[in-house]
DNA sequence: TCAAAAGTGTTATCCTTACACCCATGT
DNA sequence: ACATGGGTGTAAGGATAACACTTTTGA
């Protein structure tokens, strides 16, 4: 160990920024992942360095910039972690990295190719959350494999532990995945991450040193939770997802997504791909209209097919009109 | 610059642990405060060390807990801060800070003393931000000293830059403030810090090396803006009333504030203590048994005077039964 | 008997939800 | 003509906001 003016003893510590830039993809939603040959996707990501930049955000931005060709715009701070896995291994080498996770909206650039810089692609989330998409019909993957695991994994009371812990899971459990008269949530998609990560369900757990669930199905069924990625980063898109999902609701993030001039009928696919579920075509609509947020270009298109669609453009004065603009997803549809 | 595996030229970077802890005295929000003689009150804080704690909030308890005799329950992260005050100033010696911020509640303790540790105290946040208080009559110092100053700040559009930034500050203004017709959001406590600092009427912003504002009623006008604080701790404090102003809404969050029974008017006068507004009473009541997340607890009390009041108590079950209770505030009272 | 605070009943309004039907285009 | 998606009207139910009045204690 080294001095660094830390006093004694103290290792060094490095901040890595990472990014979850989220854009939509007609129906779906995807984030920018870096993959090289050989090694597990990861969100960009670099360490910040206080000399070249004065805030974290600033950062992040230089950072993104320098690294795909992406103009992101919209950017949120979303979580510091301090523990690289769940289970930092003390014994690495290295500084101790401590991660700042950052939500990022942009749009697809139009580009030929959803490339974006050398080994960087926007890639759909759910492949790495494919019980987070309700759009169709429920996941399977659900009843399949994820419900009855969790379900012994909550019904077996760890030992050396009090005896409530085993009512503590089956409480997480109901919470999280709607069981019995618990409606299903979106935004608790983060909850639900750490839930099937201490039930030992997902790559990362094992990786980390946990046991490893999936006891009935064996190892074989993990590519069906999800791919994995390095380090925590599967947990701050998870966190991006949630939050992203609650912030839909009540401040108007979502135009950060949109072309600039769209149809309600794209609003609408656009909030339902990050929202993973449908909404009431008739009740978006009037809310839409009632919110003020958007107004008619005048013009139409027929890219949708069928009846050509009027097109819409967002009203950037709203933000200076009303205090809390936003978009409730009311109720299914 | 000594060498410490992070690369050449990169200064040592130290995480700065900082807590807004919250109780609630009467009708009067407190945060603890650290206090010495000589230097202005600061948050309780210190630096995160990863051998000693696997993760952030850990770290923070372990330390809040060994320098405070407060038991504190609940935690949430906040924020985290890449710059020290907001102009880091580069030359400064010794490891570049990083400080995550955490808003913790508890109760006031029942030992009849407020202190809790050697220079620690619970005082009353409004001290720190007296234009928050809107719970009796409109703040003067809104009147008196802080639109004025912000209007002709707001006024004069600043050379060198794009004449629509004058625009912008007066949107900020009206957002913010409540001017023309807007409604005052109690939410917005962090961003009307930040507009004020950046009018340069707070203490902090001259210390930072920002233009002194306050030119028509001259500096000594300073300590009707509220007492300044150690380093960037205010903009935490400010950043830990939104919060809770906001979460209070929609979770459960109050009951870490209240002794384990109490009445009705009680709650009431807690949320509106934090909310800095006072609520409809008996819409309040309705709202709270509505909600079922209290019980009687069969016993009264005399001690509000009047007509004895009935306890009631959290039914900590409500957290298994509903997906995301809360109380709502209502408008205004 | 009066002050102080607890506690209740009722109505108007708006927002949310849900339902079912018509319209304009390309094939 | 028909399939496809765009676009609309309306009624039921529930939540919210606003109103004023009665009850029970201590002084």
């Amino acid at each position: 160990m080294v001095e660094n003016g830390l006093g004694p003893g103290r290792p060094p510590i490095e901040i890595g920024l990472s990014a979850a830039i989220v854009a939509i993809d007609g129906d779906k939603p995807a984030i920018l992942v870096v993959e090289r040959a050989g090694t597990l996707p990861a969100l960009p990501s670099g360490p910040f360095d206080p000399l070249s930049h004065r805030t974290l955000e600033i950062g992040l931005r230089a950072w993104v910039e320098a690294q795909t060709a992406l103009k992101i715009g919209y950017v949120e701070q979303l979580y510091t972690f301090g523990d690289r896995g769940r289970h930092a291994r003390f014994s690495d080498r290295g500084p101790h990295e401590v991660s700042v996770g950052y939500l990022a909206l942009t749009r697809i650039p139009k580009s030929s190719a959803r490339d974006v810089g050398a080994d960087a692609a926007f890639t759909p989330w759910y492949d790495f959350f494919p019980w987070e998409d309700w759009r169709g019909d429920r996941p399977g993957v659900l009843d399949e494999l994820i419900l009855p695991e969790l379900r012994s994994w909550a019904a077996d009371t760890p030992t050396r532990h009090e005896a409530n812990r085993g009512l503590e899971r089956r409480e997480r459990l109901r919470l999280c995945f709607g069981e019995d008269g618990m409606p299903w949530d979106e935004e608790r998609a983060l909850e639900r991450y750490e839930l099937l990560y201490d039930a030992g369900l997902v790559e990362e757990a094992a990786r980390d040193g946990r046991e490893r669930g999936l006891k009935r199905f064996g190892a074989g069924a993990a590519p069906a939770l999800g791919r994995p990625m390095q380090h925590d980063h599967r947990r701050i898109l998870a966190t991006a997802i949630s939050r992203l999902r609650g912030k839909l609701k009540y401040r108007p993030v979502v135009f950060e997504l949109m072309a600039e001039a769209f149809t309600l009928t794209e609003l609408q696919r656009t909030m339902e791909a990050a929202a993973g579920r449908h909404v009431h075509k008739q009740n978006f609509r009037r809310l839409v209209e009632n919110s003020a947020l958007v107004e008619p270009t005048g013009g139409t298109t027929l890219r949708t097919g069928g009846r050509p669609a009027q097109l819409f453009r967002f009203r950037r004065d709203v933000l200076k009109e009303r205090p809390a603009p936003g978009l409730r997803l009311g109720g299914r549809g």
